[in-house]
DNA sequence: CCGAATCCACGACGATACTG
DNA sequence: CAGTATCGTCGTGGATTCGG
């Protein structure tokens, strides 16, 4: 962490790139992984496979399009599975893939870092608005 | 990574408050992390400071006005500080905090699992979409 | 039960013009 | 140079409805 050499220009990605535009892949994973519901459905489906309407149930406040429009996202970028089971009524289960299962790991430290910092966070925004009011005055 | 640990109920965060209902902090930092600029300027100014104008400058396409909100709010949350030399023409140099130094190297992380992964997305997208037309004919 | 299609509201973003 | 203020645009997501 307080290593110096992370300062160099030894760093192995270009800032620069990591713009929309071009070729940039970062960009759309982020997004991606940063829309509203998908972060909960990936942390749902880790280690467990489950319908529709069981996502449906556990996420407080998703709507059917929604939902459906998250899977169906992250099913195209190969992160979630989806099986259907013919019988009626129709049945449909959703997994994570393996690479489903390694991004989840490493959103997990970005959870970890906001849990461990909220803290702080929560200071520095109420030392912010403090400074804020007394402009004010 | 494949330890089968990981999927126990052990975890020490509970997925349902990642909502942003409540007192969940998690979403409104994910927030701030993956909207259009922070994440460009986070990068930008670790191990150097910046003023404005040369933030404005490396970052391609930002305007005017959402530079400054977007510094604003990585200022309030304590991750950049702010510096205002009393010269004329002002100068204002911005820096990362020791706060958004850990953040950058979180976020690291998953720019990393990004590049690491963007072929497998990029086929089984491609493997999507051919499926899709599929459907069509 | 699963999910696609349509319509609409709201907030984010960009362009522009203006201050200290 | 370093912002703020105002306005118009556009995309995202919610509600609702219909189909398989």
């Amino acid at each position: 962490m307080d290593d110096p050499a992370s300062c160099e220009t030894t760093d192995d990605y270009d800032v620069r790139q990591w713009d929309t535009r071009e070729g940039c892949e970062v960009r759309q994973i982020l997004d991606r992984v940063a829309d509203k519901w998908s972060l909960l459905v990936i942390a749902l489906l880790d280690c467990q496979s489950l319908r529709f309407s069981e996502l449906r149930r556990e996420i407080d406040g998703v709507s059917q399009r929604m939902l459906s429009v998250t899977l169906r996202h992250l099913e195209r970028d190969g992160l979630v599975s989806r099986t259907v089971h013919p019988v009626v009524p129709p049945r449909v289960d959703y997994a994570l893939t393996p690479l489903g299962r390694t991004l989840h790991e490493t959103i997990k430290a970005l959870v970890t870092w906001t849990e461990d910092h909220q803290r702080e966070i929560a200071e520095a925004r109420a030392a912010y608005d403090r400074g804020r009011e007394m402009m004010d005055a």
